[in-house]
DNA sequence: CCAAAAGTGTTCGCGGTACACCCATGC
DNA sequence: GCATGGGTGTACCGCGAACACTTTTGG
């Protein structure tokens, strides 16, 4: 029992985990309901301990996977949070990650149908369990800072996308409304888009053409100190 | 002896802090030689351990004061490192910080002057402590792109400085060099600095007029969504 | 008077912004 | 044929980039 000792005491160290996703309307959190105290049947980002044989972003992929089904996402450490009373059983610091999964994916669409796991609406979020409300509004001050100068939007379209539903993205995540005209000369401009054969199917008006992210170009273009700015 | 004891396994805590400084002619990183092993007599970042009564923030500024006499600086949280095997002790997870400090500060440089603290040039480090040379390098790179969208090169210089210091600043933090025209040009036409009456001393050509940073008019035109951009 | 750095304006071209209508499709 | 969103072009303006000479000062 109880056999760990160390001379001097010791912080608890957590991860926890603010995973974004897009459905047609709104960017959304996944959260949990946790089923023991404390904060019982509150929710809660998915989370916990860091094991002595992991680092700290496989610590997050492995409860992301074990807690909420969640695999196969873009993955970014966003802060460390640490004040002193922030678990009311003993000191934990926690290192926050935000990802950005594909709703699209019916794997993790069906992982996270689980008794237990919900998504919800930014602007929608329930009463969180500890300080995770304060993660949540980081990570989206992150995303928000983040999307604008990096392709990290794509991690939360379908491999396959309207040119709608990408600046949809940019509009939600932004929290501005865009011109349709002016973002397509911007982002068509940028070179990092590939045109496919396919169109929108399933829509009872005309079909939007689908387009792909090509990283390829992407990486050739940063490379020449390229810089993206949406 | 040795009495806190927990049931699972837990990394030591740690913060390690890059401190960065400006003089006449170079960006410089501040670095204490260590004293005890591992790494004994090499040059590390300061740093230590984390207590349980003082949060991260708490910790980094404890660290700088005592370990490098460095007070009242602009700090910032930078990342959290985990590798396995940093620490051929045993697990030890770090939070980096970066700081910038006013060299121009009596204080700093009276507290740096001694055995064992040392500034060095980033181009000219010595070899580094744990994975200290990577934490440098993650530090540069946030320093080299927040210092573009965001007013903290002025934490580098003094209360009032030229614009040429100003120039200077950001040519060594981006590493290029810029038109002493347009820069002048362009920060002035932000409306964050005002003109002083004062003119450097000194120098043995024209003396440059000094200006300040004015917060307040950063403030204030921050919160009407105005966005800094060098 | 000489060395050294301060200080100053204009031109050009690109990219951001504002703005409205016709087209294709499914029902 | 109608509702719905897809798709397209132009004019203007402001900002970034390139670029060189005169002024001031101390020694």
């Amino acid at each position: 029992m109880s056999p760990y000792t160390y001379e001097y005491a010791r912080a608890a160290l957590a991860v926890d985990c603010v995973v974004f996703g897009l459905d047609e309307t709104d960017l959304k959190v996944l959260l949990i309901q946790r089923r023991i105290p404390p904060f019982q049947h509150a929710w809660a980002l998915p989370g916990g301990f860091v094991r002595l044989d992991e680092t700290l972003d496989e610590a997050a992929r492995r409860e992301l996977a074990e807690e909420a089904g969640v695999t196969d996402v873009y993955l970014e450490q966003l802060y460390s949070f640490s004040s002193l009373d922030r678990d009311p059983r003993e000191r934990v610091v926690t290192v926050a990650y935000y990802a950005l999964a594909k709703l699209s994916d019916h794997r993790i669409r069906a992982a996270t149908d689980a008794m237990g796991v919900g998504w919800f609406g930014l602007d929608d979020l329930p009463k969180l369990a500890f300080d995770h409300a304060h993660i949540v509004a980081t990570a989206h001050d992150r995303l928000r800072g983040k999307v604008r100068y990096a392709p990290i939007g794509f991690e939360l379209l379908p491999p396959r996308f309207s040119l709608t539903q990408l600046q949809r993205l940019y509009e939600l995540v932004l929290g501005t409304d865009l011109d349709k005209r002016n973002f397509r000369k911007k982002i068509l401009s940028l070179d990092l888009l590939v045109e496919t054969d396919e169109v929108e199917t399933g829509v009872r008006h005309r079909a939007a053409r689908l387009y792909r992210f090509d990283r390829r170009k992407y990486e050739r273009l940063a490379k020449q100190g390229f810089e993206l700015s949406i």
